[in-house]
DNA sequence: AAAGTTGTCGGAACCGCTTGCGGGGAAATT
DNA sequence: AATTTCCCCGCAAGCGGTTCCGACAACTTT
């Protein structure tokens, strides 16, 4: 409600030397200073977050775009999670972040039709999951915003990304059940070709096969629904009926991977062991629980944050791609013991 | 990148007309204005936002608050559904939504001690969950924001919410249990007391089995998770050995007893039905599929978007309580028959 | 032909804050 | 005592729009 003026009339100073005081700059002195501080607490004042960002040209708000279909409803709160994330660090050096979520046909206009990426809303852009076009993301950073990825990646370009081991993860997984489980025949159930998510998962899931002096055995669906998973899942125990250990790309995938096993009267994990990946909420609730890979939703979002404030504040201008490791969660359904009955 | 003054430059007239021409304003001849709009496309002009919020004090920006553990991770995606819905339909309007997740130290300190609320940078607030203070509320209105709730509601107050009629679903969830598999003795597993949607589900759930000529039969936990969902259950089949159906206050509340259940050696539904509420996203891929009422989150988000535009706007200024309809999902946990292997 | 209308546009103030520059007083130097 | 230095602080411009008000020209009216 009061401004900066009414804060200077009642100490009965100028506006600049409030200013000053408040923003902890050098050319006031420590009495004036704390009267300032004293009375802009008695008048309740807040500057105002406009008249500031006018002048500096900074808006302290950076844009949490996502494709629409990605953010919920009817998908695990991933996206939601890495948003978390980022809103709670960020809020610790007073950034503020919005929520933009866009359709296929934003996606393939680009930034430049979009006026909440011109109109100076925003020093910054968070552009979460691999759905946005590699042309989006190249006109965004070169447009003068702060750009950053997460759960995407775009290689050879100068864009900071921060993304989960997808490899490593998958090949962890593939090493436990050949190791922990001795499964020899071990299929992999991915999406469509062309996703990078899915082929690094793939190529984590080869080179441990590879290191292992087996053979890989691949079902690819065209995508990576519960539905895909049965569907895969069905080819694949087709293919190769002595196939013991099914890795998939994504947890949808495996869930649906073990209700086509018990459609087969295929016992999981004694028939058949299944392994996920993401970790998403329900894993550890499906039957029997799931293990999977889990993907640091909220460590990503953290991280963008710290990385967008930096770049946005000029600190550090090289670029990164952050690798965040992604930890094997070991439940029932790979063959390790767990009680699937009691809550955990 | 390029301001009102470089149009008015180009085109050779003032900077007043240009603005009068992009707003639509009367004074301006067709022809001037034509040539005014082909000049701020050939420009890339776009009004800069902070230049405009600061003389006409809006910002087109509303504030969906939370608290800090209902927005991901460990949850539904609940709110972010609603937020969802929010964003989908503000963004039509020109509107943006910013999340802020507040701890429950800043949601006893109030709305004051936020300078997000305080600077200017929203024009709305929608208040989301229940766990939002009702002197939080109380206050944040009157500091001149327009102030919406979610999930949440305060009665005899000024202030418009919107909400899932808890009540008449957890009416039609019981009633479903009496009148089509004509269950007598029906628990219903609840949570703490004074939690508003708790005793509304309550009073649905006591006002079926009333109108049935039934006895209502209660267990009350502390909590509304799955582990609680657990031992509410097994207090009930304990205290009610003859019980053939339980009512949950929520879905993780009934995966629980459905897993009391099973440690039991009880078969669902064949020896205990179980519904739930909230349709959660996993709710389907229970074991068995579970039976549930569904909120329409992303309904109610839109719907919130719509009200608060209109106070911010000043349309409507009279309060008012929207109650959505939450309709019955009907799966196997309640002993209607569905292929329980296959996915859906 | 003089007066009154109407339509189109520019000037200028203003929103609330930041910041470069210069003024003035007290302290330090000569 | 005169000059320099340094520290505080105020003045004023400017950020990029919006909007009130008045000017001016062209056109009606009497």
């Amino acid at each position: 409600m009061s401004s900066l003026q009414d804060v200077a009339a009642f100490v009965g100073v100028s506006a600049a030397t409030v200013s000053r005081a408040l923003n902890d700059k050098p050319g006031v002195s420590t009495e004036t200073r704390q009267r300032i501080l004293e009375a802009a607490r008695e008048l309740r004042y807040w500057p105002n977050s406009t008249a500031r960002s006018l002048t500096t040209s900074r808006t302290r708000t950076v844009l949490f775009v996502t494709h629409r279909h990605k953010f919920p409803p009817s998908e695990d709160p991933f996206y939601p999670q890495i948003m978390r994330g980022l809103e709670e660090t960020l809020a610790r050096d007073d950034y503020n972040v919005m929520l933009v979520t866009l359709t296929d046909e934003q996606l393939t206009a680009g930034p430049e039709a979009l006026p909440v990426l011109q109109d100076g809303r925003a020093d910054g852009l968070v552009l979460a999951g691999p759905d946005i076009p590699p042309g989006f993301v190249l006109r965004a950073a070169a447009s003068g915003l702060s750009v950053m990825l997460v759960d995407n990646a775009l290689r050879e370009t100068q864009i900071p990304a921060v993304v989960a081991d997808n490899e490593g993860g998958c090949r962890a997984a593939t090493d436990h059940l050949i190791e922990a489980h001795g499964h020899r025949v071990i299929g992999l159930l991915r999406g469509a070709e062309g996703w990078a998510t899915s082929e690094e998962r793939t190529t984590g899931y080869c080179s441990a096969i590879r290191a292992a002096g087996l053979t890989p055995r691949v079902v690819s669906v065209s995508e990576t629904t519960i539905e895909s998973g049965f569907e895969a899942a069905n080819q694949a125990l087709d293919a190769y009926p002595e196939m013991t250990a099914a890795v998939a790309v994504n947890d949808a995938m495996a869930i649906g991977a073990m209700r086509a096993a018990g459609s087969r009267n295929l016992r999981v994990p004694a028939d058949l062991a299944v392994v996920g990946f993401d970790n998403i909420s329900w894993a550890k609730f499906a039957e029997p629980p799931l293990t999977t890979v889990n993907v640091p939703t909220l460590e990503m979002g953290r991280l963008a944050a710290r990385l967008i404030v930096d770049r946005i504040e000029g600190e550090f201008t090289v670029a990164s791609r952050t690798i965040l490791t992604s930890d094997l969660v070991v439940r029932a359904s790979c063959g390790c013991e767990k009680a699937a009955g009691a809550p955990d």
